[in-house]
DNA sequence: CATGAATGAGAGTTCATTCAT
DNA sequence: GATGAATGAACTCTCATTCAT
């Protein structure tokens, strides 16, 4: 009975009041997300404890159950956003749409792929919430809803590069075989960096992106006018 | 200070006595070795607690400790086994030292990549090792100079298979190139394959390893007449 | 200290808006108390807190306290309740007031002890809550005050079966004895029940405690010519 | 390999050292217990907490558990014990095997009724650890082989009592009917003066329960000469 | 009057590690 | 060398309660 007639019904659009509430309390999330994922990176896995999360955002442990039901669904959420903007990054990568040549098909591939090695090798954060994703997240708690999600926003990322592949002349099968490698490698090469393995090979991970990408092209049906992306 | 005969130094040539002692221990600790190994097959980085493999081995917690130090080098020494057998393993693949044509270095490379990228298909939980050793060991204990005989070892393992690469006509530059994109290609794949993400696309790990070695062998400066080997 | 007549004192008689907002507010305590039962009912008394009590009653957790000083308070008032009904029940199970004879006196105690067991057969619920008080309250808050009155309810709610006593020919003394046996034996046969250990026995606690009021009838100074109600 | 062939193997029977130990590790345990039995009944169910328990024992919390699997377990302990003593004192109640006669059915009855009353009557304790098993422990863990076992226990230390009751001329299940009531009848005034209520009536509980053994008595099928006892 | 945010204490449980014996 | 006892810190999560707005 707290609401009387004057007042508008849930359904209705929010008041100022609650759209102000609404943006605060968004923002509050947000502020223990950004906690959560410092403590994520600076103490791994298992270190990043929901009492070192809330102590980073300056709240008590017992406050981030008002704003997630678990600490598994912190971590979601964590990387759902990362692989939101991961994906953003990629789509946002293309050429413009007026032209679209052979030329232009391998210049697509190059720009897509960047967008994906660039965005992880520029954050290392979020390369780390993605391997949680690949590797620590099978056997704990992660809904299988919230596995599929995920999956489905990681595979999203790479269909621009497929597009790209298709129109480099790969057949749609070929293509999809293609792209699985591409992943393969560019996960492969930002493990080894970002872990400083790379170091004992003395090579540096960008230069061998770039040359794995260029086989592709090299590789492709229709071999583009032999001038390079300088 | 007196030295009686009874108590010998540490500098003095150890007595049969010392050495019956010394070979015991040494027993001792491969047999919790062996538990530790099961245990951590059985259930994982998380669920192997020093009580459980100390239950296996057949001892209380506390007893680990007259062998180890902490539970971090339990896993180091794990690792470092581990990674002994890979190289054995890779070391161990080549073609009879017999005859060397251009083709046998084609197979020596197949042979060696296909040991390397086996070992850790058959085996996951070396590969889960492996990736403690890659990925979460950072911020733990383990020692710089852990650290640096490790990578050793796994850098061994990778040797065989720079040496077939320039027998197959690459030079030593452009070999040590190769092998590193090779093993980054090698570990994303094995990644994506352990993990179940290589599901996403529909694609077998084992196949696209294949397709990228015979890359490599068709990119050769000294390309082998003969055809793939079936 | 100034008294305008916009402020009136408590000692003032109350105003027209001062009683309308009264009603109101025993109003909104009273919907609580309900969505208190209803989450006692369902949920038992420690899975009932304060926050699901509110959630039922369609407020935030906080807003109890403008109605109840404490959850203790709550259950108090509960239980106090709930001997309300029960005394309410146990004296309205009487017979009509036409007639009085000895049988009568008989189907009178009959029927009041029915009802007092019947009350509790049907809603377990409040016998939880009277077990609460009688065993479990002591340490916790729950002034004396509140003791003495819930005491003196449920002391009513056996003063009918006192009374029957009295007319089936029991001295004043004696029926407080057999009350107090009474009380006993239906207490203990509840709490056999509800709790299922009756099972052990093979019995129905219905059974035995028409039983133990049919002897009580046998015994009775003035024991009616009718033969016991089939 | 710690066990060589000059010691016992573990199926040998123990070696003093290991007796001692044993005897060391039951002590503690009971000393545990001891502590669990006073939090519990100075705090009730909810209030003795396993740190609180520890606390009392001079443990730290985790201590515990090298002791009992869980906190459940401690008080399905604490109260198997006290239901083994409770059966102890009533087998041990009855009267010398010598003469059988009526009169000492009678006798058999009151002293294993009492023995029953007295145990809980003395030590309230125990009465409230009773309650524990009848009231709290359904919602809660307490494995159902626990429950039966406890329920046996509870129903062997009545048996004697319905053994007496046969003695008196009751049939079986008569005499199973009874001693359904006589318990029932025994938890209802233990529960009343544990908890003091039963000084709403002014009446004492030990005069009750006499009382409701000799009507017992008296109704038997086979009355025994009149002379109650004293 | 009611909300929503936050506290702080406490729950049971696990575990690597230490140490006297 | 091994045991068994114990520590102490850490874990996630729950809840009654307070209070500014």
């Amino acid at each position: 009975m707290p609401r009387t007639e004057d007042h508008a019904s849930e359904l209705d659009a929010p008041t100022p009041r609650e759209r102000r509430q609404q943006a605060l309390a968004h923002a509050r999330r947000e502020h223990i997300l950004g906690a959560a994922r410092e403590a994520f990176v600076e103490l791994g896995l298992e270190g990043a404890s929901l009492r070192e999360i809330a102590k980073r955002a300056g709240y008590t442990a017992g406050a981030i159950y008002s704003y997630f039901p678990s600490k598994e669904e912190v971590y979601a959420t964590l990387l759902a956003e990362s692989l939101e903007r991961l994906h953003a990054r990629v789509a946002g990568a293309g050429l413009p749409a007026s032209a679209a040549t052979e030329a232009t098909a391998a210049d697509e591939l190059r720009l897509r792929a960047q967008a994906f090695f660039g965005f992880y090798r520029e954050q290392p954060r979020d390369l780390d919430l993605g391997f949680y994703l690949f590797h620590g997240m099978q056997p704990r708690g992660l809904t299988p809803s919230w596995n599929e999600r995920l999956n489905g926003r990681l595979r999203d990322a790479m269909r621009p590069q497929e597009a790209a592949l298709q129109g480099l002349g790969f057949g749609a099968e070929e293509a999809t075989t293609e792209v699985t490698a591409l992943f393969a490698h560019t996960v492969g090469l930002l493990l080894l960096s970002h872990t400083g393995r790379i170091r004992m090979f003395g090579r540096a991970s960008e230069d061998l992106f770039v040359r794995y990408v260029e086989g592709i092209i090299r590789r492709a049906p229709a071999h583009p006018p032999t001038r390079r992306r300088r």
